[in-house]
DNA sequence: GCTATTATAGATATATAGTATCCCTAATGG
DNA sequence: CCATTAGGGATACTATATATCTATAATAGC
């Protein structure tokens, strides 16, 4: 079990696009420069994050993808969320009676991970990189 | 990212000795069948819990497979660990300084999930079952 | 010791998901 | 109208998970 790369692209963008471009355009060429990876690649993940409203997107010169008003909130689970989907970690297909036992504490368990995730915002972390000047 | 179905398939047998057979050999052949999965592809399963320590396997004639005597303390997390590996579900390849602010949070959140079932034993789940005869 | 029983290991096959690229289309600023 | 940029489809490659079959090793019971 492991988080996918597209995930890490995803995380590291959105890091990017608030720690340093809160609200210009910035083409995907560009962002998947700094990350080493096909534009067209990253575009596919980026499309996600439009289509769940983190970003928007413009087309034509000058075009490339910009933060919504809303970003100050946005947390790491949301990204996650958008890029891997919501889908329970775990999944018993045993048909075993309404609950499994098991099911239920994985599911806890996941739950303590995303209440973290989820009160761990973009903004929070930009903070941090502008005071340490951390490079991303 | 999902859990894998050996994870579920260890889980269950582990809960079900504890429950059921905390000292009697059990045959891979039985166990197989509660789950409707091949017996060769259960014993690789059960094969790692054991080199992890958490039960014993004797061949031949009424052998199988058993607890061992320290199984009280067996929790979700060793079993998970056993089965999945200890790797962290989160790498950030990038070499972007020593410590990526992204890794950290992904770290601790997964540290979080590890805490909760590091304290969800076996044993507690084994209990439950008994009392309200819940089907494994 | 012989035989039936049972775990273990190796080889192999299949399925699924992740990673990535290429190419074409659509939209838009200048 | 043209250069630029995002979006979508098709495709290829890789890695991992899932699963089975066969052969080998160990052991209990006779």
């Amino acid at each position: 079990m492991k988080f996918s790369k597209a995930t890490n692209y995803a995380l590291h963008t959105m890091l990017f696009l608030v720690a340093a471009a809160p609200d210009k355009h910035i083409g995907v060429q560009q962002l998947a420069e700094r990350q080493s990876v096909s534009p067209t690649y990253l575009s596919k993940i980026l499309t996600k994050l439009v289509k769940a409203g983190m970003i928007e997107s413009a087309s034509g010169a000058n075009g490339g993808y910009r933060l919504k008003r809303s970003w100050e909130d946005i947390s790491f689970l949301d990204i996650i969320h958008a890029i891997e989907g919501t889908a329970s970690l775990f999944d018993c297909d045993f048909n075993h009676g309404p609950d499994c036992l098991i099911q239920l504490v994985m599911v806890e368990a996941e739950d303590e991970m995303e209440t973290y995730l989820k009160n761990k915002k973009m903004s929070d972390l930009a903070r941090t990189v502008k005071l340490s000047k951390i490079s991303l």
